[in-house]
DNA sequence: CTAGCACTTTACGTTTACGTAAACTTCCCT
DNA sequence: AGGGAAGTTTACGTAAACGTAAAGTGCTAG
């Protein structure tokens, strides 16, 4: 074998550093659906990579709503013309908001320089001040 | 007079698209302090700037604690020497953070292309369709 | 066989970030 | 003077994203 084909719910949570409960309450969300041997849950290399991208999502802020319709995006089960220019419009809507965030991030970093040039100075400040006490 | 100097609490509200009672709540958490005309709060272009802060925090994902704590970080009020260590820390804390929202950003980047390809791919399809039936 | 661990469901609890309504006060306008 | 418009406080309500406890099932190692 490959890669291994299955995975419990303890594992994922494992690897993710998640709850069992936080997946649980994904499935209930509607966006994962794993398979059951019995009651239990067996999740596939496929649900593995949803849960990834869930938790990507996380990182930006994202609302789980939101995460499911940018999962959702990839599996064009749209038929109809009306449907995909929609579905053209969320991608293109996404892509701003995601430039938005690019250059939030671009700002927090200037943000951080500045502080950290403060910080420094300030730390100067005490080791000058040291200095005079011993001299 | 080269900038206003003063702003009403309905006055930002209407330039960052945010409700009053947003802005109050932040006051509450300790994140905005306004000066006071009787009852009536008085906004500093500092305040402005605070509040920009915080919603560019927001469109990060970050909490009001997150938002204050990186507000913080521009006033080391710090006068110890542990407390900058501990300054510094957290400001490599945030970068790293960033820096990992940077990638995610540049993975849903990638998953957009991907959906936008197939939605394409999809269209096509529809007129291949269309045109078969034409003729 | 039973102890223990991982899994399950059900359900109430909690935190964050506000929304919303009620009941004022203040100021401005006609 | 009277009535909006915009401000205020107080307080209960709410959605999202889980936490946490209770009570039960199922396998497996000793």
């Amino acid at each position: 074998m490959t890669i291994k084909q299955t995975y419990g719910i303890g594992e994922l949570a494992r690897e993710f550093d998640v709850t069992t409960r936080t997946i649980r309450f994904y499935e209930d969300q509607g966006l994962l659906s794993p398979r059951r041997r019995g009651q239990t849950r067996i999740y596939t290399p496929a649900d593995r990579v949803v849960l990834k991208l869930i938790l990507r999502g996380k990182r930006l802020g994202f609302s789980l709503a939101e995460s499911r319709d940018l999962i959702s995006l990839y599996q064009p089960s749209s038929d109809n013309r009306h449907q995909l220019d929609a579905l053209l419009n969320k991608i293109s809507e996404k892509r701003e908001q995601l430039d938005q965030q690019l250059r939030d991030i671009q700002g927090m970093r200037e943000h951080l320089d500045d502080a950290e040039l403060r910080a420094r100075e300030a730390m100067r400040q005490l080791a000058d001040n040291a200095e005079t006490f011993k001299e």
